[in-house]
DNA sequence: GAAATTCTGAGGTACGTAAATCAAAATTTG
DNA sequence: CAAATTTTGATTTACGTACCTCAGAATTTC
């Protein structure tokens, strides 16, 4: 039988009443007392029944996410997730709200976590931009001893507790491995290649991250490719429909493009408007409605996918785990990056 | 606040104890009555709150796990991931209990399944095998009201209520695709090339199905291929090292090889043996410590695993939530294929 | 219409913890 | 050493559900 509360008491020799000071750092307790019964609580090996503790509280775990109110499918499907994990709150005993910033907006960010400072939640979600402001709100947050965590887009070397998103040097790398290995069969061998790049902004840690994994893979193992300066299309599918349409016309001879930021609903239909003699090798990021068909039919050769709806999940364990001060399993909450080819979608 | 049934009572007009029979099936409600109490508790949208019913039930769920007693890293890696689970149980209100069998023997399986047909535990797991006996087993364990979950390896159109584990003719499909991708570069060209196989036993499902999907593809999209005869190497690192040092002196000419099973100690070391001029492009299954060390050196070069880690989290949660008729999140169990190239190793 | 049977109500105890009150004991202070 | 203060004990209520008993009401059966 699983040790209670009343097995301290009667090992420690104490009251029911003094193990509760003692459980739940209440004062009144000589440091003997204490002591004998912190001893009986590891000789016991005690663990406190959290189910009954929150029952007992009738605690339920206020979260807020706050999300930027973009136009792509990515974050659409970002909030969904939220949204459903909002729906199942009630069973799970968490209340999560959520608060909508515009997008690449530091300062509408630094807003929305300041009134997270006033409100007092038992944690805090939210997908990072990377200036100093934000830095200096996390830090009051801490302070605050509100737990924080960091959705898709991190924000090292900061107070954030967690990140729940994929590690997105990797995510370039894979992708610039990829576009090496895949390249060098049919359209690498006459010298070179070229392949664009089309981003979301710069501004943004994850963009630059995988920007940075990418070349530096390209750079190193395949130095006949060379890489196009970069598009910035801020997510936004018909700025990016006009980018790549232009680069398409303009350099006859791309090999490949890397789609590593959200609106690849207009890099696909630029594509299929510029259907030339032969197609250029695509890998792009994030699997929605239209990534999927463009797999399928063979306009973009892989997908990196991160799963949003594991990251809401990973995200919302990770506070908990961090409002009761308990540990977080490290490799359950590894975000994967998801490699799709047309062979393995879901 | 959360309607309780004290709250279904008063808008029922019935007392607590009426209430409390229609919601645990207790005889000794009238239709009426009990069409009122059930009408209370859709309109106040009542759900049971599970973790106070647990504490009332002082319940834990008692699961046992079968898994074979295989020598190679991945089912080692399976096992300790069940210990892992087992040593957190008594925080998640879980009792597992795991029983090994001799891998590969129907007999076995069947008989612990019976074993646990005795028992009655609030669940089960197994790493299924594809056989007449094992199917009617489950259908006997299905009648008794054990929710049953496979594990890694799958018995569809049978009675198990889920199966934790990945889609294996996916992961064929890919590997195949990424073989004729990477083929068709450096190695292709010249009319064709020649692909061997090994596999651990035919008999198991997953590798039949894995086969199939990397056949299919290759057929399919990449004609110029030729694949061996399988190679069984009963997922036995040293019979596996001698078939592919045999295979690798008959035909010079091998291009790629594919380990769709275990035991892949034995293929790195044939690898390492046999450095000829080029090295064969390898595609193997499941990241473990031989195979990572083989990918970061380049004697691997890509690596599907699936990550037993979830597999076991994903069945416990299936499990708990078929023996509380609770719905599964689809979305979250879904086991996912992992890529792993050089580039993306966690 | 009485007896037998079936329903229903009222109330309690339990699960393991939290949190509170109040009295009694121990300790410290002057 | 008495008074003030701190520490501890005993007890109670609560959280939401499960499960039990027993009495009384309603219904059915003869």
């Amino acid at each position: 039988m699983k040790p209670t509360v009343h097995d301290i008491a009667k090992i420690a020799g104490v009251s029911l009443a003094t193990v509760d000071r003692v459980l739940n750092g209440r004062p009144g307790v000589r440091s003997v007392t204490r002591g004998k019964v912190e001893e009986a609580i590891t000789s016991l090996g005690y663990v406190r029944d959290l189910a009954a503790a929150n029952l007992a509280k009738s605690r339920t775990y206020s979260f807020v996410f706050i999300l930027p109110a973009n136009d792509n499918s990515f974050m659409i499907g970002l909030h969904e997730e939220v949204r459903g994990a909002v729906a199942r709150s009630s069973a799970e005993r968490t209340d999560i709200r959520i608060v909508d910033v515009p997008p690449f907006d530091a300062r509408a960010l630094v807003a929305a976590l300041e009134a997270v400072l006033v409100e007092k939640p038992a944690g805090v979600a939210f997908v990072a931009i990377d200036t100093r402001d934000v830095r200096a709100v996390t830090e009051r947050l801490r302070q605050a001893g509100i737990p924080m965590v960091t959705l898709v887009s991190d924000l090292p070397d900061s107070s954030r507790d967690h990140y729940a998103g994929i590690d997105n040097i990797a995510a370039g790398r894979t992708a610039g491995s990829l576009m090496g290995r895949f390249l060098s069969g049919p359209f690498l061998g006459e010298g070179g290649a070229t392949v664009a790049v089309l981003a979301g902004s710069m501004l943004v840690r994850d963009h630059r991250e995988r920007l940075e994994g990418f070349s530096a893979v390209i750079d190193q193992a395949y130095p006949k490719v060379h890489i196009l300066p970069v598009l910035e299309g801020r997510d936004d599918p018909a700025l990016a429909e006009t980018m790549i349409a232009d680069t398409l016309r303009r350099n006859a001879d791309i090999a490949g493009i890397y789609s590593l930021g959200a609106g690849n609903r207009g890099l696909i239909r630029a594509l299929h408007r510029a259907r030339g003699p032969s197609r250029p090798l695509v890998i792009a990021h994030e699997l929605t409605a239209s990534t999927r068909a463009a797999l399928a039919d063979g306009v973009i050769d892989a997908v990196l996918n991160q799963d949003a709806g594991h990251e809401v999940r990973s995200a919302i364990r990770v506070l908990k785990a961090k409002a009761d001060g308990l540990p977080v399993l490290a490799a359950q909450e590894r975000i994967r990056i998801d490699i799709f080819l047309k062979d393995n979608l879901p």
